[in-house]
DNA sequence: CGCGAGACTTTGTCCGGACATGTTTGTCTC
DNA sequence: GAGACAAACATGTCCGGACAAAGTCTCGCG
């Protein structure tokens, strides 16, 4: 079954019809995770569709989350299956930071460049391409600083560093409204750790006392790094908050 | 400002420029929610873009909730703001808790009664009643454990105690499948701290040693507590993960 | 005056085309 | 073998058009 005659079985949208065709062929491998998807021309012939109905259907599986786009490089599967069952649901990147609004950030230093090999380590990222680093303290005017943070932003999407610290963490909504390109994906992880040194000396904390560490990956639609951070939060000043809700079943 | 003349302040797709001017609108309430929209006719004009351009600024505002989009009727403001962004998604409470598939249980003390009420002022809940408390380490066998757990179920849903072993963490399921009482919401926290000795000592790690700690509480749809949990992991052997998606918005 | 049918309005589906932008591959030169 | 550059490839943006489907309005008839 190449062509399409779900119309004649059902009233259902062409484009539908294609994204759950791709779908079933998904869940069954075909392709696997990580392979490509046929190219949009490929589609159109195979399934005797418009370019047009061919994104319509791809767009519905983006969104679903099981497949990631590139232009000039092709659709690749990136999940087999949606599964969706408890949803923390966040307003926005600076509830994920779980700062409180008025938290600034005050930069202590800044350097633009290729990503140092040993942060790219720490971040689990293999990126080339320039950054804009930001190095700086987190928190409100006349308490103790909650993080110890470094931003990396992709150099072409950065804003200028007085513009960035004016905005206080949201560079990524910046990026996705002055640069047209919305974060899509975020990977965190959340490690405890020692405070170092350096990292006590300016958080103004003791070495060696227990300390949070958030690292974050930002991703655009196509999965290209937009953005990575490193932060570090004394224990006693920062506990991460989640959420879960139940979503009604599919 | 009705042509888009964004293109000469920035590199946003038309279609995101218009939205973002519709969504500064409504949120003037310019149209208000209730109010119908300009349709895509008048929109053409008034922007100087393609109905093409117009149809993408709807859809990305309809996915944000700003909008509902009705065939002969037009489209109707609903919200004016948009705050939902992102989501994490889990398959289940076992992808919470982020242990492998076979990281064992292996119960070292249990008792049953009123929760201790410095355990219940540590999980931040006031309630009475009786619980099921099992303590016991969780890992694969051969390898260092990765949590030292207290979990605390409520009596009149628990398991017997080897059934909870072999459920291995997935009690809740059990719950919902044979108490017919699912989990609705889950709240966690996550924090760093120091191995007590008492810790240390169970987990084979040092006194001292930083720790990743996550409780979490679980509720079923009235808002009563099913169960409670209390785990510490050495910061070696552990670390929290999460992903998430951009995501529309219903 | 109320109801139904038809006309009109508005969004949804689907086609086609062109050009832009980013990625990958191939070729050439040092 | 490495680097630079060009060409080919693949998706993204944007235009235009046609027809379908659903909702609203108007007019005529009972």
């Amino acid at each position: 079954m190449t062509d399409l005659d779900m119309a004649s079985t059902s009233t259902a949208p062409r484009y539908m019809a294609l994204a759950e065709a791709l779908r079933s062929r998904i869940a069954q491998g075909d392709p696997d995770v990580g392979q490509l998807l046929p190219t949009e021309h490929a589609l159109c012939e195979t399934y005797s569709v418009s370019r047009h109905t061919v994104r319509e259907a791809l767009r519905m599986l983006a969104e679903a989350g099981l497949i990631a786009r590139r232009r000039g490089a092709g659709t690749v599967v990136v999940a087999r299956e949606s599964r969706q069952r408890f949803a923390q649901h966040l307003g926005g990147v600076d509830d994920l930071m779980q700062y409180a609004r008025d938290a600034q950030l005050t930069p202590l230093a800044q350097d633009t460049g290729p990503l140092d090999p040993a942060v790219a380590r720490a971040l689990g990222v293999n990126v080339s391409g320039v950054f804009l680093h930001v190095h700086g303290l987190r928190g409100r005017v006349g308490e103790p600083a909650i993080a110890l943070t470094d931003m990396y932003i992709r150099a072409d999407l950065a804003p200028e560093v007085q513009a960035f610290v004016d905005l206080n963490g949201a560079v990524t909504e910046w990026i996705a409204q002055q640069r047209g390109v919305p974060t899509a994906r975020i990977e965190q992880s959340i490690s405890a750790g020692a405070l170092t040194e350096r990292e006590a000396s300016a958080l103004k904390a003791s070495p060696g006392e227990a300390a949070l560490r958030t690292r974050r990956r930002y991703f655009d639609k196509g999965g290209r790094i937009i953005a990575l951070s490193d932060s570090v939060h004394p224990a006693q000043r920062f506990t991460y908050e989640m959420v879960l809700q139940r979503e009604a079943e599919d």
